[in-house]
DNA sequence: TGTAGGGTTTCCAGTCACTGGAAGGTCAAG
DNA sequence: CTTGACCTTCCAGTGACTGGAAACCCTACA
């Protein structure tokens, strides 16, 4: 199997799984050409780190937890510290970025968004002691 | 004002403050020691730009920020448009994090998390296909 | 047999917004 | 006169790719 019907099958880009390859994620055997050719575990592989990737983690735990997937004898217990860490990174990111969603969409409201040049959104990101003063 | 005084009243690590320099946010006047001169509007400029980047603009959406801002002529309506367009991608991120929030919660709250080599999450991971087959 | 096209290879550079670190200059206190 | 804190510049690295150049390989068609 050739890169181009990998990347089809894994839904990752040709780009991405010559990186992958590069930095040690697979090792998929060479033909007399030099082209790669990929067996079913390659495809295997590359399509977990995609599903992985696309559920957010980082390029480390995707390797950690394919290490974990080729161990037979692991615990489930690991796998699901890693993806719990995970859960709670994504549920501080979520609660920043709603923070930040709200203090935007109040900014938003108050602006008249005509032509008249004062501006409450650039009042409030000039700061407290500057609002008024020039905008 | 020296550069970890700057550092100091707008919240920027003084390495960010010369990288801003690098790409053109501010331009700080210089002592004759070589040192970097900051006066009031230095400051101000930069805390401007801590408070946008805090809330997720990117650096050349700041640039424009800044230049809106110091432009007494120019239409609120511009700012508004870019602060809803940030609005919209805050949005779609936070939708985002929040689907696959609910996958990761769905398959932590599946695995059992004890000895036991079988895991729900790297079933997940390896897809359809393969569920059951190996893990 | 030649060539056109598509695929593949490697390698280098760029992205974004910094951050770390080295090597050296400057300044105030003791 | 030295110590130590600050400042300077420059180079390299981060994460996870992505784009592009130059060159090789294979197949189809004239």
């Amino acid at each position: 199997m050739k890169i181009a019907d990998v990347a089809q099958a894994s839904g990752l880009s040709a780009k991405t799984i010559r990186y992958y390859e590069d930095i040690g994620l697979v090792r998929p055997a060479r033909s007399t050409n030099g082209y790669r050719a990929f067996v079913e575990t390659d495809v295997h592989k590359l399509t977990f780190l995609a599903r992985a990737r696309s559920l957010g983690f980082s390029i480390e735990e995707c390797r950690t937890l394919l290490s974990l997937y080729e161990d037979r004898a692991r615990a489930s217990a690991d796998v699901k510290a890693l993806a719990e860490a995970h859960l709670r990174r994504v549920d501080r990111k979520i609660a920043e970025l709603e923070g930040l969603r709200g203090t935007l969409a109040t900014l938003v409201a108050q602006c008249h968004g005509d032509e008249r040049p004062d501006c409450p959104i650039l009042d409030d990101l000039a700061g407290p002691a500057h609002a008024g003063e020039r905008c």
